[in-house]
RNA sequence: GGGGAGAUGCCGGAGUAGUCAAACGGACCAGACUGUAAAUCUGGCGGCUUUUAGCCUACGAAGGUGCGAAUCCUUCUCUCCCCA
C-alpha cells in the first residue's frame, strides 16, 4: 500500500496554517512547512510562522530552522522535506506539506532536474556583462547556446537568462535536454493536493488586516534588527524587507511603508494564484464559503477513499 | 462681497483646434515560471465587434464658432487659493 502525503497550498493569507493545523489535529498529522520564509529565524513576524501556541497544537517542520544569513531554496527545500516525509511517515503519522512557495512544492513533488547547482561567480560574471553589453547581448549568447530555452525566456528576465546560460556552461547540457530526469515525491507516494481559495476580495481584506497586525506586532523593529544582520540573499527578498528599508533612509513615511507593503503583498498573492491555477492536480477548497469543517471533512473523506 | 486658479479615463496627471480613446505614473486584471521564487519577467487596461481593423460613447453641464473641439467663445454648476 502507498502511503498518503497531503499538500496544502493557496495564496498568502488564505489560512493555510491554521487550516493545516486543524487537519493535523484529525488525523494525527505532522506539518512541512513549504515556505522560504518561515524557514527563518529572526523574522517570524515578517514571515507570519506559527507561533508557540500554534506550534504546540501539531507538530512543525522546517520552520524557523536557518540563519537569515543561510542560503535556502527549492532544491534545499525539497531534499529536507522528503527525509521529514520519510521520517514521518516511519513513525506512523500522516504528512501534511503546507505552504505557498509554488516552485519548492513543485521541486518537492515532480522533482528538480538533476544539476550541480548555481555558480555564484558566473552569475557575477554574466551579471556585469548584461550590464555593460546590455540585456539582448546575454540573450544572444544564450540563443546559440540553447536556442529552445531561448524561445521560452523573454529577453528582459535577466535571471532566467542567467541561469539558462549556467545551466550549459555547469552542466554541459542544456536545459531543455536536461529535462527528465526528475523524479519527486509523487513517484513514491499518494499525493493529494489542495488549495484553499476564497474570494478575491475577502483574500485582500484579509492581507490588510494581516499587515496592520504586522506593524503591532512589530514588524519594523524586526527588520530593524533583521538588517543588521545581514540577511543573506534569500531572506533578504522577503516581503517588508525592501519596503521598511525605503522608511529607513527616509524616502517615504512609515504609513506609505505600510502601503506600499499591502499592495506588495497582494502582488504576491496574485502571483501564487496565478502558478497554482496552471496546476490541474490541486483540489480546490473555498474556505469561505464552504468552511473550515466541511474542507477538513472533504480531505478525510477523499483519503481513505 | 471682490480677485485669481482649476474641473481630463478607477486614481494621479500630460495634452490647449486635426496625427487623441487621450502621453506618463499608480491601482487593478491576465499570463510566464525547474536550484535567489515573498524572486524575476510579460501583456491588457472606455464599451462592442468579424480585434495588425471597424463602430459607438467619452475630457464638469448646456449651448455656440468652425470642414474639424479635450483644446476657442458664452452661460451654468462645482472645487481651491488670495483679499475683504
Amino acid at each position: 500500500m502507498v502511503d498518503t502525503v497531503i499538500v496544502i497550498v493557496g495564496a498568502t493569507a488564505a489560512g493555510k496554517s491554521e487550516f493545516a493545523i486543524r487537519l493535523a489535529q484529525k488525523i494525527e498529522g505532522e506539518i512541512i512547512s513549504a515556505d522560504s520564509m518561515q524557514a527563518y529565524k529572526c523574522m517570524e513576524i515578517l514571515s507570519q510562522a506559527p507561533t508557540g501556541p500554534e506550534k504546540a497544537r501539531s507538530r512543525h517542520h522546517l520552520i524557523n530552522f536557518l540563519k537569515p544569513t543561510e542560503v535556502y531554496s527549492a532544491a534545499i527545500f525539497s531534499a529536507l522535506a522528503g527525509k521529514k516525509i520519510k521520517n514521518i511517515i516511519k513513525r506512523g503519522k500522516v504528512p501534511i506539506v503546507a505552504g505557498g512557495s509554488g516552485l519548492y512544492i513543485k521541486a518537492l513533488i515532480d522533482g528538480l532536474f538533476p544539476s550541480k547547482g548555481k555558480n555564484i561567480k558566473l552569475r557575477k560574471k554574466l551579471q556585469a556583462l548584461a550590464g555593460k553589453k546590455g540585456r539582448a547581448f546575454l540573450y544572444e549568447r544564450l540563443r546559440e547556446k540553447d536556442p529552445a530555452a531561448c524561445g521560452k525566456i523573454h529577453p528582459n528576465d535577466l535571471k532566467r537568462v542567467i541561469r539558462a546560460i549556467e545551466i550549459c556552461e555547469v552542466e554541459g547540457k542544456t536545459k531543455t535536454g536536461l529535462a527528465r530526469e526528475t523524479r519527486g515525491i509523487k513517484d513514491e507516494y499518494d499525493v493529494k493536493v489542495f488549495g484553499l481559495t476564497m474570494d478575491r476580495k475577502k483574500l485582500y481584506e484579509r492581507i490588510e488586516k494581516r499587515v496592520d497586525l504586522m506593524f503591532r506586532k512589530g514588524v519594523v523593529k524586526e527588520v530593524e534588527r533583521l538588517l543588521c544582520m545581514k540577511p543573506g540573499i534569500t531572506a533578504a527578498q522577503a516581503i517588508g524587507v525592501k519596503q521598511l528599508q525605503g522608511y529607513f533612509n527616509k524616502q517615504y513615511s512609515l504609513e506609505k511603508a505600510k502601503e506600499i507593503l499591502k499592495r506588495d503583498t497582494r502582488r504576491f498573492a496574485k502571483r501564487q494564484l496565478t502558478w497554482f491555477k496552471g496546476d490541474k492536480q490541486i483540489v480546490w477548497l473555498d474556505i469561505d464559503k464552504r468552511g473550515k469543517k466541511q474542507a477538513v471533512n472533504y480531505i478525510l473523506k477523499s483519503i481513505t477513499a
